[in-house]
DNA sequence: TTGTATGCGTTATCAT
DNA sequence: ATGATAACGCATACAA
């Protein structure tokens, strides 16, 4: 491995005019600069992280925690949070899994993003009593060194009931997502709000586990114990593939039997036939929001939690009914 | 920041007592190990990656490398590498953006895996020339420090073509991925000497990319020449997609007029109407290998080239045609 | 069994 | 404008 003390040798300068030199640091002279740079381009220098960490304290990489790599990957929003990132000359890492927790303590991330169950509160309040700067997108987290950056799942989950409910529905279903959920918790909330201010009507709850699966397994709940259309809120848009999917080969249809809506405006939910009813965000946005709020934390510039709003996409997937 | 110097100060003993006790060296009496370990619990100490990696020259890290995030198409891929890894001491992170390149030379990475267009090939033999640990999964590399774990695309290719011949098929077109492809360059090469293979029939390569709009693209151009049953190889799963699309509201149907093959085996390709046909493969294998190859590499246990087998996976959007 | 001393590659403070 | 030198936190060879 080549270090500055090879470059200075081969310069004839001392370790520290290189370190200048390199660092653009005008105290050097333009002209032992340049031969300095061109030595180091010559010997294939590069600079070695550990050793420039250990004495800056700090990497200038940030690191997203996700619970997996698996399903949803949440490509758009890594990208945002990437492309934001490395405007503002940070680095982006994706992580996952308990193992690699160890990363923010021992120094390796100059910050977090967290959107990783496996994460306890307790963890991420130890962290950030340590001076660790995080930003949590599944979760409500107070602390000085934690900002929040929320999809609001509460206005989602509402405009998704009140359409229902103004498409005449009077028997809704919502599918929920695991336990412990904080968008599945967030959302059911929200319905169970508009159920009651909506007064009279059937209302039943079906656990779920936000996967292709557990929708179907609800689907066909319902279908056993059908005796008239009934609408059905999943609470992701990946259960509502899982209710299409159920229906398949029984005389149900979707949009006519079962009235579906998801939330997260995923890709093939346009594809689906009859197209699905979601809620719909903009996850690039998401993820830069998050990414620029961590960055601000980092420079003590006075980052917000923020809120990132959620518009209603209609489909055929939910008919009307009555009258 | 506590360090094992404030340990020691605490524990009343010197520093090296303590990094021995840290490290289960069995120099150090059971006692002061006890005393010491219970100090460094009590002041919450955590090693320090940077020191740590400056002194051993390793970090335990393993970086994995991808063009985009975008496109859910690597979960399993990934969640093989990293149980493999986790299992051999190492942690996994995702990075992507010719940013994030620095980190391999740097060393803050003791290897690589590659899936990233955006690494030329000279960029990564100067790495392996560097002593740097390479596992490529996008292209044939020769060097002693990079082995290779590629999918067997010529026997997928050369399965689907096959499969649409058998069927009666005279007419044929292959959906290409980008120029520059090594997966797609491979497919088409096997292709063409299925087709060469099979003596008279009608030919043609339209260029796609891998995406779903140039899918449809396809389709399109292939409906306006219409003039009988054509079989189409989709070189993957999401074009194939997009064709599905450009036929929504077309007189023509999949498996009927245009008969469809894709590879990849996603997700949804089996609740797609036809089900698609398609090149299956274990994705989650492919990662586990790729991870095994480069710890092996890293131990320098001889690691060695391997390869990812393929099956074909028949379907509706496939019928038969002829005789 | 424990302590002392050195160095990993950088940055940065202080002399010169 | 440049050089000598001291940290940063840890591991380890060697001394006691």
């Amino acid at each position: 491995m080549v270090s500055i003390k090879d470059i200075a040798k081969h310069a004839g300068v001392s370790i520290s005019t290189v370190s200048y030199a390199l660092n653009g640091n005008p105290k050097v002279t333009e002209e032992t600069s340049k031969r300095i740079l061109a030595v180091a381009k010559e010997l294939n220098y590069v600079p070695n992280a550990a050793a420039r960490t250990l004495k800056k304290r700090e990497t200038k990489i940030i690191g997203a925690f996700l619970t997996t790599f698996e399903g949803a990957f949440y490509g758009e929003l890594l990208q945002g949070m990437k492309e934001e990132l490395n405007k503002r000359g940070y680095d982006l890492v994706i992580c996952s899994g308990t193992q690699s927790h160890r990363m923010l303590p021992e120094g390796m991330l100059d910050g977090a993003i967290i959107l990783d169950r496996l994460f306890s509160d307790e963890e991420l309040l130890l962290h950030a009593a340590r001076g660790h700067k995080l930003v949590v997108l599944d979760r409500e987290l107070s602390h000085k060194n934690i900002v929040q950056v929320l999809l609001d799942n509460k206005a989602g989950a509402t405009f998704a009931t009140e359409y229902l409910l103004r498409q005449g529905h009077k028997k809704l279903y919502a599918v929920t997502g695991p336990e412990g959920s904080f968008d599945s918790e967030q959302r059911l909330a929200a319905v169970r709000q508009a159920v009651q201010r909506a007064g009279s009507l059937q209302y039943a709850e079906i656990r779920g586990n936000f996967d292709k699966a557990s929708g179907a397994a609800a689907a066909k709940r319902i279908i056993e114990e059908y005796d008239g259309p009934a609408a059905v809120f999943c609470l992701n848009d990946e259960m509502a593939i899982g209710v299409y999917n159920a229906l398949e080969g029984t005389p149900y249809r979707v949009g006519e039997h079962l009235h579906v809506v998801g939330f997260d405006h995923i890709d093939i939910s346009d594809y689906m036939q009859p197209r699905l009813a979601t809620v719909d965000y903009s996850e690039r946005r998401w993820g830069a929001l998050a990414a620029e709020q961590l960055v601000k934390l980092i420079a003590c510039e006075g980052a917000e939690h923020e809120r990132i709003y959620v518009s209603l996409v209609e489909g055929e997937s939910v008919g009307r009914v009555g009258e």
